[in-house]
DNA sequence: AATGAATGAGAATTCATTCAT
DNA sequence: AATGAATGAATTCTCATTCAT
């Protein structure tokens, strides 16, 4: 690990790291001995760094929405059509499957943790209020409940992913989903029918 | 406190009292203690019912899969229609939206507890492998990954809670999927379509 | 297990089989639990007989005394000469030297646990008040120190076993013991010599 | 608590408090809260030191055992002739009676909790492997059973403490050992007779 | 900035003992 | 007399956090 003589960009260097660390072990779980040395820092540095063990999961959790926001808009820019965007976005998930997996298991934990005392404030409510349009955004679909209903199921999949069902495969999963939204989109959305071949 | 004398029932009674104890706080915040107290005993007892808490959680865990099983069948037993049964299945989701989430609070909870030694048998493998044809049975779609979908959706509503965004409620979202899955099974289920009004 | 109505007799037939679970598990590291699952009853029977596990355990020591005296007594009975007696004695030792290494086991936990509240009466202390006599009595030998002697270094063969030097077996010792005595009392009590062949 | 640099000495100064604590309390009966705070630590310090209690105990005998074999030869080596090595080998005894006495407690605790899981590398069979020999060269006597004689009776002698009788005492018991000694020795290895004068 | 020794409250678990049946 | 359920204080051990160096 070279010196980043930064304090702010070596903080979020820490950060990168940890994100693997919570998913495989969850927030509870984990220890901050253990943090530290799978981060290569004593717990001193760590604390240096972070002022408590609860502070590093939420700076993780916000430091890892703003990236996808990012990444995600990035990825999108060069789409065009409907169909393109809709290509692309779910080629974008199933790429990020393991990374949105290990998402969802920080994210539960989470929950967990905050609903605990409830005077915090809650981050997931924003992690949802801003992927939803950037979903609606992406997919050109204008039923916000529809881009919604995508979101849904792609966590869905996350979740499914814990029951170990060998049959219960991502990439099959997603299939399946972009037959249901087209015959939904040609059956409610006829507009859709006419600009768009698939 | 009175003397319960049959050892096996008491212990099936605490166990369902232990679910919204798990539920509330998730398997690793919560104590010991904390559970004894929730169950109005002392750890002294609870150790007596129970060798571990870990053991707790495994038994509960095989109870509910158990019980659900059973319910569901028991509710869906007198359906005759394919229609009937859809419309029942989604009535019967929704009424126990609470529960479904809860579990899915358990559940995640549990297989981040497993993951830790993989030499573990791993219950919730089992809870797929019952539940996924139980849904093919009850909503008399042959087609199995189609009720997978399903029974994936309704894992991925009751995630989208803990976001907490009021948009995305339960109902709704279940009306949405039904209306999905009309769609799908028209355009690709024609036999669907001829015998069943939904 | 027979169900004997005396109180007391049913009390002693307990007691007996304390002696190995005692021995093979130590004081401090059995439980009740153990020794009831040992006898073949509950713990509350266990408690009806003795009213605390360190009162099973002075009884214990208290009984097994007595019985010794006695065996060693009626043993010895019949033997005339003092060759015939030492050689009976060590015949009787190296006969019982399983028991005597767990009786040492027994003593020794037995001696921490009536060290710390001092003002408990020593049960160990009436042991070789009572045992010193009686192999003086026994060998026939007139000088207390050599009979403590003996008993000394039978102790420490005992001690000898924890070490597991398979060098160091009961037999080889009791041996040369043997020797060392004669030799010993050949120089210095010239009288042993005059009456006795060994 | 001034911050000690050396992780590993000061674990060893810590184990060196542990004897008497051992000593007096015995293994089983001695908790981490009595060994902390006689140590002067918390208990937190003390897991930092060692990781378990079990540890602590293998590593206090170990430790005893280098340090006494180290310490016999030192005093043994400048003693020429046989009859300087008894003599200053029988002091040697006499001055670290108190010491052999804890150490006998120590040890046979050791091997009550060994025994248990018989998997257990035996330190005690490494204690008389490497103290026999060591005996015989002190000693300067050839016969192995002599000299394991003279070890097994000074374990005898730390037993017969226990019963506390006061008649027992060491010195009178050691000086025994030594006619004793002397008589067999005469007796059998004439050759001892002709070059020594005790 | 970085370290890791030190802390002690709190976790899971055990166990002698009591007591209703 | 016999049972075993119930108790809770005490045990071993953990861990987030602090702080001297």
């Amino acid at each position: 690990m070279p010196k980043i003589v930064d304090h702010n960009q070596y903080r979020q260097a820490l950060l990168d790291q940890c994100f693997d660390l919570f998913a495989e072990k969850g927030y509870s779980t984990i220890t901050m001995r253990q943090i530290a040395a799978g981060l290569g820092v004593s717990t001193g540095t760590l604390y240096h760094y972070f002022p408590s063990k609860e502070a590093i999961f939420e700076q993780l959790v916000e430091e890892m929405i703003q990236r996808d926001m990012l990444q995600v808009s990035s990825e999108m820019a060069t789409a065009k059509t409907t169909s393109d965007r809709i290509k692309r976005g779910f080629e974008f998930v199933e790429r990020k499957q393991d990374y949105f997996f290990k998402q969802l298991l920080i994210f539960t934990d989470y929950y967990q943790q905050i609903r605990q005392d409830s005077n915090q404030p809650n981050v997931l409510e924003r992690v949802c209020e801003r992927i939803q349009p950037k979903i609606s955004e992406i997919l050109g679909i204008h039923d916000p409940q529809v881009a919604q209903f995508v979101f849904t199921f792609v966590d869905g999949i996350c979740v499914s992913q814990i029951y170990g069902c060998n049959a219960a495969n991502f990439s099959t999963h997603l299939q399946l989903l972009l037959k249901m939204l087209v015959a939904y989109l040609e059956k409610y959305e006829p507009s859709f029918l006419e600009t768009e071949k698939l």
